[in-house]
DNA sequence: TCTGAACTGTTCCAAATGGAACTATCTACT
DNA sequence: AGTAGATAGTTCCATTTGGAACAGTTCAGA
């Protein structure tokens, strides 16, 4: 029963990535970057250290995409003048373009996703999110505890 | 709200590869070869295309890996009588020891997983499941659509 | 029985990935 | 000020990945 839970959500998760994928090939992205502008655009900017804290992907790929986006003209990248460790990073007009589009793309994931939501009241979507919290807090505290013992 | 639905799955997913990727560098695995093993275990013997089918890998990867585990010890390929082209893949007794090694693994995937499900009530997996699964549908019948179109 | 299309798996190789070592910067403490 | 340790990102490179071409097998229809 539980496993079987399991094997949704990568079944789930599977099913996005192909979504994702092909956006990000038809416009020459590989998969990080699709996922880093599109954390960007949450915001207006961020920091590279931040986007990975969201994103989770490790600084060496992290750093790789960005160089790709800020050399295709997506992003701009300037040192942060109060810590000049840090790179802020911003859309472009041309990135926030290529975001919109994203966002917009009738069989893109986002619009297809939100269709697939609507099968489901406001009440029951809450309380998925409530149990994915739950799970992914869980699964996150027990990695914490396994790597400091 | 559906947006966060969708970063939810993600998340989970996240955090359950992360176990994954831990228990397969132990063993010297990769992360397909680790699906592979887990696949094959549910049934006693299963033909790589329907491995294949279970896991979405891509067949190179697929090829590959099987190759991989058939040169550790871990599984037995022949082909199929009656159809010369299948492969027909199960463990060996090697194999069906790391699966069971990896299954009751006390910081492995499935017992933190069991464990992160008894947070709930059967009543609500079975509303998770049910729900992952309309998800699920919905996403690969809007992608065969666009295929076909 | 031939022939061509479909199917299963393998091989090849260019590209993506990610761990580890490194550089530059900042912070805390003496 | 000087130093050790932490932090943010980059670079390097071995490994993994997956698309595309290929080889062998099966099947349907002429």
């Amino acid at each position: 029963m539980y496993m079987q839970l399991m094997m949704s959500f990568a079944n789930v998760q599977k099913n996005m990535v192909r979504f994702i994928q092909k956006s990000a090939m038809e416009k020459g992205l590989s998969i990080p970057q699709y996922s880093i502008l599109m954390t960007i655009s949450h915001c207006n900017e961020m920091t590279q250290k931040t986007v990975g804290e969201k994103t989770f992907l490790p600084k060496s790929t992290l750093s790789q995409a960005v160089d790709g986006l800020v050399k295709e003209g997506y992003l701009n990248r300037q040192q942060v003048v109060c810590n000049r460790r840090e790179m802020m990073l911003s859309l472009s007009e041309k990135g926030q373009q290529l975001v919109d589009d994203f966002y917009l793309q009738e069989d893109g994931l986002y619009q297809v996703f939100k269709a697939a939501s609507e099968q489901f009241t406001a009440e029951q979507i809450k309380e998925l999110l409530d149990a994915h919290q739950k799970i992914s807090t869980y699964l996150t505290r027990v990695e914490l505890e396994v790597t400091n013992k």
